[in-house]
DNA sequence: TAAATTTGTTGAATATACTAAACGCTAGGA
DNA sequence: TCCTAGCGTTTAGTATATTCAACAAATTTA
């Protein structure tokens, strides 16, 4: 199953956009529909092209996903082949807290990132995520398991493999593992 | 007449987002509505909020703008003292053309800026500007007089002078005078 | 296998957006 | 002063979006 924007759909094609926001969540018409109050129909009709929503109504649709407008009409869904997990990309990498910036995302294209040290304990799991409008994420996992949900791609992460990917992607993390996972990650523009 | 869109209309407020578009663009509900191939009172319908216009429709309104429909939700209009015009902006600038960029946008927050040396010869003018979609922009009149328009607000400055505003705020620059005006500018991200 | 559930789709009825043509208002010009 | 032209608004009619309920196909459960 591709669930590459684009080819399949210009951006115009309100229809493609909505049943691809729909499948990231992992929601059924019905699920959506009645999260937004509307019927499953009228999501129906809306992915086929067959109708053109107001915009009250694709409002009280995203409200159910949650997404806003300005992101459903920003996003720009990557190719898959910008999101890629790996292991190699961290040939020079040290496993200590302090790293320098450079060891990661050495294909970001020389932006500036922020980064940070986070722990999660067995069971964490960040839960359904927000879209972050624009920006880049990455991460290394230093110890412990990570499993990351990137749109419609997941990977269980061991120590030593990395993720990077562009923020506006639905994601996820969870410690699927027994022991206290520690994560180096990145992002920009740098919030903390 | 204020512009501002930040009290009077919440981020829902579809009505308000679209006159002020369009009062931005110095359209008359008519003259749009010819533009874009909807009648006049469908638009003072919308700006009134007594419907919730169709996606379609929308686009056909904003493609006689012009304006995307990811900009229309985008569009976050900066409160008006946001933009301003200053002389003491300049204190410690020498009128040179290499000048280093922490001279002008004191008080942009530490963003990275390119720079860049315009000449406007004499009748010159960027005409109706379209929408860049995030970024700042500044700059100084180092000889010459230029007339700057920046959404509601219109100025001729001279040397000396400087502007500095948001560039998702439509804006044009005229050299009105009868020798040519030399500016240094300055944006974010740097695009040159 | 068959019954039950869940999925997306469709047709008729209803609610709503949009059009076309008028209205009231304001500003200039003769 | 009257006239004309332009502005945004409104009303009745038409086009379209949305609902409600039923449908067929796919998956699950027994």
């Amino acid at each position: 199953m591709s669930l590459a924007l684009q080819d399949e759909a210009p951006p115009e094609d309100i229809g493609a956009r909505l049943k691809l926001v729909r499948q990231i969540f992992g929601l059924t018409q019905r699920e959506l529909a009645r999260r937004a109050g509307v019927t499953n129909g009228a999501i129906s009709l809306i992915e086929q092209n067959r109708v053109s929503p107001s915009i009250s109504s694709l409002k009280k649709i995203l409200d159910g996903v949650p997404l806003s407008l300005a992101d459903f009409f920003t996003l720009n869904f990557a190719p898959t082949d910008e999101v890629f997990f790996s292991g190699d990309e961290l040939t020079e990498i040290a496993h200590q807290p302090e790293i320098s910036m450079r060891l990661v995302g050495r294909r970001a294209k020389g932006r500036a990132l922020g980064m940070l040290r986070e722990v999660y304990q067995p069971g964490a799991d960040t839960g359904d995520t927000m879209l972050r409008h624009e920006g880049e994420e990455c991460g290394i996992v230093v110890s412990g398991r990570l499993t990351v949900t990137v749109g419609p791609q997941e990977r269980t992460l061991f120590p030593g493999d990395a993720y990077y990917f562009r923020s506006d992607i639905p994601h996820r993390f969870r410690n699927a593992g027994t022991e206290p996972c520690v994560l180096i990650s990145a992002n920009t523009p740098p919030t903390f």
